[in-house]
DNA sequence: CAAGACGGAGAACGTGCGTTCTCCGTCACT
DNA sequence: AGTGACGGAGAACGCACGTTCTCCGTCTTG
C-alpha cells in the first residue's frame, strides 16, 4: 500500500468515524483499526490529530457540495431543488445534522486551520446559493432556511423540516419575483 | 456557605466556563476554582460531571426563554421583535452560539438526561413562537429562520445575520396574513 | 474542656488518548 | 547470502481529567 492510497483509506475511515461520533469522541487508534493503516504512517501521512480533522473538513466540504450542485444542477438549477436534497440527506440513515456546525460546537476554541475549514464551508455554500438566486438578500434567507432547517432535522430526528423551509422558500422567491 | 448557595455558584460557574469554551474543555478543576466551592461540596451537589451539564443547560434554558419572551412581549408581542432581540444577542461579547445546539454537537451520543435538555429546549423555544404567531406552519418557518440566523452569527461573527432572517420573516408573516 | 462530626485543600488513583519508541520481519540490492 | 532501509504491530510515555481519598483544622455539643 502506498502512501497516496494510505491517505485515501485514512480520510474515508476518518470520515465515517468523525461524522457518526464526533471528533472528540475518536481516537486514533480507531482510526488505524478501521482504516487497515498502521499508526506509523497514519503519523506520516497527518502529523497530528489536528491535521487530520482538518483534511477530513476540507474533503468533506468538496463531496458535500458536489453533491448538492449535481443534485440540483440535474433539476435545472431550481433553488427549491436545494430543499428535495436536504430532504434525502435528512433521511439517511446515520444523519447526524452539518459536520461542521458539529465540529463548531465541539471545539470551543478551534485550531486556526480547523476554524477557517468550517468558515470555508459556510462561506462556499452561501456564494453557491447567490450564484442560483436571482438577488442576493433572498440567496442569503435561503441560506438561514437550509442552515435552520439541518439543525432541527439533526436534534429532532425529523426529516420533514426540509418541507418546512422549502414552503418558506417558496413564498420568499416568489416575493422577490 | 450551605448546599443551595453551593449549587447556585456551580451553576453560575458552569454556566460561565462550559458556554464560554464548550463543556468538554472545562474541567470539573475550573468549575471549583470559579465557583469557591470545594470538590468535595461539588460531588455532593452534582454526583457526576453529566449532572451538573445538565442542570446547566435545564438552567440556561429557562434564562434564555425568559429574557426573549421579557424583550419580545414588551413590545407587544410582535413576532419580528424575536429578530431585534437575537440581534442584540449576537452582539454580546462573548456570544458563541446556541449553547444546545454547540452542546449537540459536542456529544455524539449525549447522556440520555443532556439529549433530553437539549431536546426540551428547541420543543419550548417552537412552542412558544407557535403560540406567537398566528398560523403553525409560519411559526416553524421563523423557527428555522432564528436558528439558521444564531448559527450563521456564530460561525461568522456576524449579528447582521439577525437582520437578514428578520427581513424573510417580514416576508413570510405578510404572506400568511 | 473533650470528642466527634463536618468541611476544605489538595494529593492520589484510574483511565483514556495523542504521540513516540522498540522490536522484528521483509524486501531490494550487491 | 549479507546488509541495510522500510514498514507493521503494538508497547510505552506523558498528560489531562473525572472521581475518590487523606489529612487536618474548626465548630458544635455534652
Amino acid at each position: 500500500m502506498d502512501s497516496t492510497e494510505a491517505t485515501g483509506r485514512l480520510l474515508e475511515a476518518a470520515e465515517d468515524l468523525f461524522y457518526a461520533h464526533g471528533v472528540q469522541a475518536v481516537g486514533m487508534d480507531a482510526v488505524r483499526e478501521r482504516s487497515g493503516v498502521s499508526l506509523k504512517r497514519l503519523y506520516q501521512c497527518f502529523p497530528a490529530k489536528n491535521d487530520l480533522v482538518e483534511a477530513y473538513l476540507l474533503r468533506r466540504d468538496e463531496r458535500w457540495r458536489g453533491s448538492l450542485r449535481e443534485f440540483v444542477h440535474a433539476r435545472g438549477d431550481d433553488p427549491l431543488a436545494v430543499f428535495a436534497w436536504l430532504k434525502n440527506w435528512f433521511a439517511e440513515p446515520g444523519f447526524r445534522g452539518c459536520a461542521f456546525i458539529n465540529s463548531f460546537g465541539e471545539f470551543g476554541e478551534p485550531a486556526p486551520g480547523i476554524a477557517a475549514a468550517i468558515r470555508k464551508h459556510k462561506d462556499e455554500v452561501r456564494a453557491y446559493l447567490r450564484g442560483l438566486v436571482p438577488g442576493q438578500d433572498t440567496a442569503d434567507q435561503l441560506f438561514a432556511l437550509v442552515e435552520g432547517a439541518t439543525v432541527l432535522a439533526a436534534i429532532t430526528g425529523n426529516p420533514g423540516e426540509a418541507d418546512t423551509a422549502r414552503e418558506a422558500a417558496k413564498v420568499l422567491l416568489a416575493a422577490q419575483g
